[in-house]
DNA sequence: CGGTATCCTCGAGGATACTG
DNA sequence: CAGTATCCTCGAGGATACCG
C-alpha cells in the first residue's frame, strides 16, 4: 500500500499526501490556500479590505484597472472560501458592504509580512533580475 | 498633475503608485514578487529546495506531476529573481544543483508562514467552501 | 543528466452590453 | 448600485520528441 510513517516529516509532505491520495492533488491544503492569494486581484482585494470595509462601487475605484467581472468574482471567491463577508443592505438602489472574516484577518497576518517583505526587497529583487538578463544575454 | 504627498499612506498605496505611474502597474513591487508565488510551481519549489538543495533530477522526483518543461522555466524564474542559485558542475554527465540564496532564504520565511497558515486553517477553508456551496445551492 | 524545441489545450481574465 | 451574460484573447502549462 505504499503507507507513509505517521509523522509527517517535511512541509513538502504536505504536497506528496495531496498527491498520493487525490485525484490530482487538488485537495493539497496548501495549494488551496496559495491558489487563493496567487490570483490576479486576490491578494490585492485583501490589502484593500484589510484597511476597511468598502462597498462594490468603492472597490472598483480603488482598483479601477479590474474589469466588473473579475471583481464580482474574485470577491466570490474570497467569499466562498470564508476570507470575507458579504453584507447586503436592502436600500434604494441596493448597496453591498464587503468586509474581513475572523478567519481573512487571521490569513491576512501571514499575506502581510509577504507584503512587507516584497516592499524591503523589491529593489533587490529587480537588481537580481537585472543581473541575470544581463548577464545571459 | 495629481500628485500625491510624499509620504505613502497605505499598503494599497504600492498598488496604486503602480498604476499612476507605470505603463499597466507591471512595476509595482507587491505584484512583482506575489507573481513570483503565485506560479503554480514556484512556492512548491521553494519549499522543496528550502528543505536542502536538489539537483533537477532530484527535483523531478520529488514533484513528480511538474512537467519537464514547467521545471526548468519556473526554476530559471526563481534563479532570475535572486531566489536560488544554479551550480553546475563539469562531470560526466553534467550535473546541476539548485539551492536558495540568502535572499530567498529571506523571502521563504513569509512564504513559510503562509505554508503554515494553510496547514492550520484549511479545514476552516473547506468548511466554508462547502457550507458557501450548500447555501446558493 | 539536464535540458531545448514544438505544438496544443484550456481557462483566467478583459470588453462590452444588458438588468433588477 | 451591484451585479449577469456573452464573446473573445492570450498565455500558462502539458505532451512529446530531440540534444550535448
Amino acid at each position: 500500500m505504499n503507507t507513509k510513517p505517521a509523522s509527517v516529516r517535511s512541509k513538502l509532505d504536505f504536497y506528496r499526501l495531496a498527491r498520493d491520495e487525490g485525484v490530482h492533488l487538488e485537495n493539497c491544503p496548501v495549494r488551496e490556500v496559495i491558489a487563493n492569494i496567487g490570483g490576479k486581484w486576490n491578494s490585492l482585494l485583501m490589502l484593500a479590505l484589510a484597511e476597511q470595509p468598502y462597498r462594490f462601487g468603492a472597490l472598483r475605484r480603488l482598483v479601477p484597472d479590474i474589469s466588473q467581472r473579475m471583481l464580482t468574482q474574485t470577491l466570490r471567491d474570497l467569499q466562498r472560501d470564508g476570507y470575507v463577508h458579504r453584507a447586503v443592505f436592502p436600500t434604494k438602489p441596493p448597496s453591498v458592504e464587503y468586509s474581513l472574516t475572523e478567519l481573512g484577518r487571521s490569513m491576512f497576518d501571514p499575506l502581510q509580512a509577504l507584503v512587507k517583505w516584497a516592499e524591503q526587497h523589491h529593489d533587490a529583487v529587480r537588481a537580481a533580475r537585472a543581473r541575470f538578463d544581463r548577464d545571459e544575454s
